[in-house]
DNA sequence: ATGCTATATTAGCATATATGCATAGACGGA
DNA sequence: TCCGTCTATGCATATATGCTAATATAGCAT
């Protein structure tokens, strides 16, 4: 494993450090159907102003999100839809896991019977 | 955002939390190939044979991996090779970054000349 | 049983992260 | 300029994470 492979795992692990927090998923979830203010998302997800602030920091430092100050607000979106589908693949590993648990489930009734 | 979606969201984070370390991206990677013995892996990836196994825990206890015994090893794989595909899409999003980062680079030069 | 190899777990420490609260900064309007 | 609104930052604290070293467990062979 050469260095330059190991500084993209780390690069990587960043990234996926970013999502790995249910409120960003929110944010990013909520972003997927186009730019918010901080206020839009404040009213939309029912966070503390000061808290979302902190969270879209993240998402900014990783690169994940950009903001552009338009007048008095501030609006938030996603710098490439890539990250959706992102989120959308980890989406589908948690199904997976739903469906194999619901296998077990139904063993279990089998059983049963 | 109703409770059931909460969940799904909190779940979600929890998995993008496994992915969030450059060590068991590694594993991942690794294990991509094929399953492997913890052993396969500390000669692989070079890592103590202790923290190797507290990774692989991790990544058992969030369900992206397997463990079999059989004899003396423990074979470890992938539950789906959808958390390939997700690590993979993922990946893209970093190499978006580079793409944009390049960009800005190619700028300076530009006004260089 | 004993010992050997392979793997897992525990404890302790250092570092990082999330959160709430208070406050600071930016912008537009009077 | 002063005010009100929107957004960001700093600080204190609680919690979580990763690492190492030591120890424990499981299976195989003798």
């Amino acid at each position: 494993m050469d260095e330059r492979e190991r500084v993209l795992f780390e690069r990587q692990a960043h990234i996926c450090k970013a999502l790995s927090d249910p409120k960003r998923i929110m944010i990013i979830h909520e972003l997927r159907e186009g730019e918010r203010t901080v206020g839009d998302l404040v009213g939309a997800l029912g966070l503390a102003q000061a808290n979302l602030s902190q969270h879209l920091a993240v998402l900014r430092d990783k690169g994940l999100v950009v903001a552009q100050r338009r007048g008095n607000n501030v609006f938030y979106s996603l710098v490439s839809p890539k990250i959706t589908e992102a989120c959308d693949m980890v989406r589908q590993v948690l199904a997976e896991q739903f469906e194999r648990s619901q296998e077990l489930a139904g063993g279990l009734l089998a059983d049963r019977k």
